[in-house]
DNA sequence: ACGCTACCAGACAGATCTGTCTACGGCAAG
DNA sequence: CTTGCCGTAGACAGATCTGTCTGGTAGCGT
């Protein structure tokens, strides 16, 4: 008999077309720090302050999200990675170093957890859509470390692309147990002497 | 009225104390293959062929049998990279160099996934049992080849095994993503490089 | 023969997760 | 003003997952 409720609150709204920028930023976090399993949907929506059904008109399905995620993710990373090559100067072997310090600077974050894709592809099966996403990824970032090392004129930039990114990748993985800056460390002082190598100078511990 | 079904079938029976093998086996295989969360408990139960009650007898929890099943997995990988390091000979230099044939006999193998620990650690936690186990993990195999560095003579112990390591775990870490033989073979000659160059002799590139 | 222990079979409870659906309110363009 | 779109709120279905419980069976030592 009585009315349903009167609609108590009148529900803050989100201006029209920003719910999906906030349910991708929220995911963006959730995702990161708990996991791509871990995070439910219902969390997120929580959190993101949205309405169910607002959800999954941007997202119809979970993996949507993930998918558009794992992009924003690959956006902000490789930005970082590009500018803390620039930002070593115009000479590219300068910059296969240089790059490094974009590890430096993630393992001094607050919440650092290694590397999403690395994290996603570990939770997802060989063959999904987010496993294809993140092998695009890494074959992206080693062309690029490629190209600059063709660059530097290094005789073999195959080579160098290879044990570049592996000592990257080797970081990124260590992060996700303990954001040890001496990893980062490490590994930048390893691919400067790598670098070194393959333009035929010395190594550089008899080049200080 | 009616008893309760006259029980059909005798049930295979699993030998007294061999279930808590069989469920570890199956455990082994399942959470290796699809990560910890995607494999659940019943699908693990069924597949070892034990009863439900059987098994929360051994394994109170999931996370025990987590536990139980990262513990199996040290102790398998820490002895393929033991075997291949002495493999290569009782010189302490070129058993640096020989465990990494370890990482390409495992990228070799069939339904090969990277590194098990660290795929557990990108969907735990930090603080929990299994995030700690894995640092534990990672920090014991550090120390060994450690240990192999100070014994090779190396003026920098700690450096080169940091850098070894971030190789190591670069290579496995990329393992998830693809099987890539090629990014084993790298790791390897790259560690023969840096090996090399911390002994004071010239880089391998020059010596072959 | 008896009882103890280790096993099997499977129902069940309770939580959680994804995705659908109904109902309603505000805002802007026509 | 009315119509249509975009948003909120939240109930609901159906699947799945962890963990408990009951009841019965096989084998072994005594």
């Amino acid at each position: 008999m009585t009315p349903p409720a009167a609609t108590a609150a009148p529900a803050a709204r989100t201006p029209a077309g920003q719910a999906r920028e906030k349910i991708l930023a929220t995911a963006f976090r959730l995702f990161y720090a708990q996991g791509l399993r871990a995070a439910g949907i219902d969390t997120i929506i929580a959190e993101s302050g949205v309405a169910k059904a607002t959800f999954y008109k941007y997202f119809p399905a979970k993996d949507d999200l993930i998918l558009a995620y794992l992009e924003k993710v690959d956006g902000v990373w490789t930005g970082q990675l590009h500018a803390a090559a620039e930002a070593a100067g115009p000479d590219p072997a300068a910059q296969l170093v240089g790059l490094f310090d974009a590890l430096a600077s993630a393992c001094r974050r607050d919440g650092y957890r290694g590397c999403a894709f690395i994290n996603a592809a570990a939770e997802s099966a060989s063959g999904t859509r987010i496993h294809e996403r993140t092998v695009a990824h890494k074959e992206h970032t080693r062309a690029w470390i490629r190209g600059l090392a063709d660059q530097a004129g290094v005789p073999d930039p195959d080579q160098l692309a290879r044990s570049l990114t592996l000592l990257l990748d080797g970081g990124l993985a260590s992060g996700v147990l303990d954001a040890d800056p001496a990893a980062a460390t490490a590994a930048r002082n390893t691919a400067a002497q790598l670098v070194s190598a393959s333009l035929g100078r010395n190594t550089d511990h008899a080049a200080s």
